[in-house]
DNA sequence: GCGGACTACTAAATCGAATAAGTGCAGTCT
DNA sequence: AGACTGCACTTATTCGATTTAGTAGTCCGC
């Protein structure tokens, strides 16, 4: 009764080497050469094969049940086909980065990859990993944030665009709620987010401009229960127009949740709030967190796709819809 | 501005392959054979080879950088470093199955492997898996749960030894606290969870049997936030007797926190509710709530071992301590 | 009726490590 | 002195794919 399935891959080579089908049995099978069955089953451009033998090489392929060995072909081709997601200590909570990852993994599943994830950080690391997997790409959630060349040219798949739209939702029903000063909240002591959390602030300041209010000032939140309840009443003591606040995250905006309840402030009567990127925890608290759903979905499978140095493909310019999930808090 | 940092390894080979150290290069610098590399950085057990001559070939390796190339090595061996955790759709939230991970990773880096962590389920997705990277284990956390070989010999690390001792620090937190008639709760429509609740609630009724207490009344939650109100609703009704409730996880009960807030139940004046696996979120609410935190890292590193096929190492048998965060809830 | 182009393939090299099977030499035993 | 053993290596093969460099055979024009 244990935790863990273990499915050994003894090193010795017992049984499972010899079951291994090769190209080598597909091209006896089909009565051809190896080479032929590799032209076929690469649909490789510029090699003329009969229709007929193409055919019987298929069929061959699938009776045996032929896996390509990964080994092998990265040995060959310089790198794996394996896609190494690193989210080294980000909050992976949010239902918004889990749909970005089941999107990535099923777009990269179809183009005959693999999504590995690693939560390690640190340049050793991935130094260690290119000798080890030769992944054919990294996609580094954490680097980012810290990366002092911002405006580095990197594939995203079209999230940074996205997030704007997202942050514009978020504020947006906090306007639309009758709210005209509004804050936004910040974790503290998460460098990792540190330049995320400078974007949304920057696509939030030109939301309320666009809508002609003023910029959000901003409260910082996470350092630990009672230094948040004194953090927010510091706030709201500077800033008392403040009626709503706008969080970085559901983390921090539960965190508000709690000092506004120490502080006696209602919530929403005194203090609306709303967060983002829907967690789940939202709906057991009191009052249950309003939040932002948003569907990374699309992003996940254009990303795949420009990883992997493929046009944009059938993947239209999706829009990427944020919902609001309206609970109590705002 | 991106999310993602892609550093790609072209297929095409650019300046990359031709950058590459690789064993010739360094039995070159060294002056012996490729061969003679081998043995000395493998330490090959039967092969003669000089001090000196090790030296040179190290230094060699060192001053150059030499990495073993990983797709070679697994071309050859049958199967690469790699160790797979599959995760599929657990929840991962607990500072529990994060310190596991960490410490499996640890030594597993320690081991000259590396572990990668697959969301992906499905037993095509193994196939697959072992096709492409060719693990040399796979460690499921998911599969175990609706595993029907119940008593299968399976390396966990000692996890399930450990589990026996959690749950026994958890009811006893309660029992110590006045409380004599105890619930569980345990999560709804999670199939996965399934066999897990059964052995906690297994452990729990042991160590109740041992402390002269009747086996503990279940309660499910997790239908939704109404039909969770009903199910708490229902089981007072039909065990008014119970005073306080050990949940499954901190998802659970945090779940049956707010369940009681909707009843107006006070917590804990009428009904105590304690978490497992600290989640975080647990000093967000109000009440806040009690959990317990386990500490296993020792399972993840002696698991790594066996996974392995390594004799224990010196990691003595540990012992795994559980503490009880105390906070409002119980 | 012969060179050239095209078709439909095959043979062999290659990637980088692990390893089985030698090779030359010094020392030992009888 | 010749066989034998042990040491310190080297040579060459292997893993399973991709890819380059062929090689027969056919058709086509002139």
């Amino acid at each position: 009764m244990p935790l863990t399935r273990l499915t050994a891959n003894t090193p010795e080579g017992g049984t499972v080497k010899s079951t291994r089908v090769t190209m080598k049995d597909v091209s006896v099978a089909a009565g051809v050469s190896q080479a032929t069955v590799s032209f076929v089953l690469n649909d490789k451009p510029g090699e003329t094969i009969s229709p007929e033998t193409r055919d019987r090489v298929r069929r061959a392929a699938a009776d045996l049940g032929y896996r390509p060995n990964g080994a092998a072909r990265a040995l060959r081709e310089g790198t794996s086909r394996i896609v190494i997601l690193n989210v080294a200590r980000l909050p992976h909570g949010g239902t918004g980065l889990a749909a970005f990852i089941d999107a990535l993994d099923a777009e990269l599943e179809h183009l005959d990859h693999m999504l590995l994830v690693r939560y390690r950080a640190g340049s050793d690391d991935i130094e260690r990993m290119t000798a080890m997997v030769a992944p054919r790409a990294v996609l580094d959630l954490d680097r980012i944030y810290n990366s002092p060349d911002a405006e580095a040219e990197v594939a995203d798949g079209g999230w940074t665009e996205g997030l704007a739209a997202h942050t514009a939702v978020q504020l947006r029903h906090l306007v639309d709620g009758g709210h005209t000063t509004i804050g936004m909240a910040l974790p503290d002591g998460r460098p990792e987010l540190e330049r995320l959390a400078a974007l949304r602030l920057d696509y939030a300041r030109r939301t309320l401009g666009d809508l002609g209010l003023e910029g959000p000032p901003t409260l910082t939140m996470g350092a630990g229960v009672d230094e948040d309840r004194t953090a927010l009443s510091d706030f709201i003591d500077r800033h008392p127009a403040v009626t709503a606040i706008a969080a970085l995250d559901d983390d921090t905006a539960l965190r508000v949740l709690a000092a506004s309840r120490a502080l006696d402030l209602p919530v929403p009567g005194r203090l609306a709030v709303i967060g983002f990127d829907d967690a789940g925890a939202g709906e057991l608290v009191s009052p249950s967190l309003t939040s932002v759903r948003i569907d990374t979905a699309a992003f996940g499978r254009r990303l795949a796709r420009q990883v992997l140095g493929l046009p944009e493909g059938d993947a239209a310019p999706t829009p990427s819809p944020a919902t609001v999930i309206r609970r109590r808090s705002a």
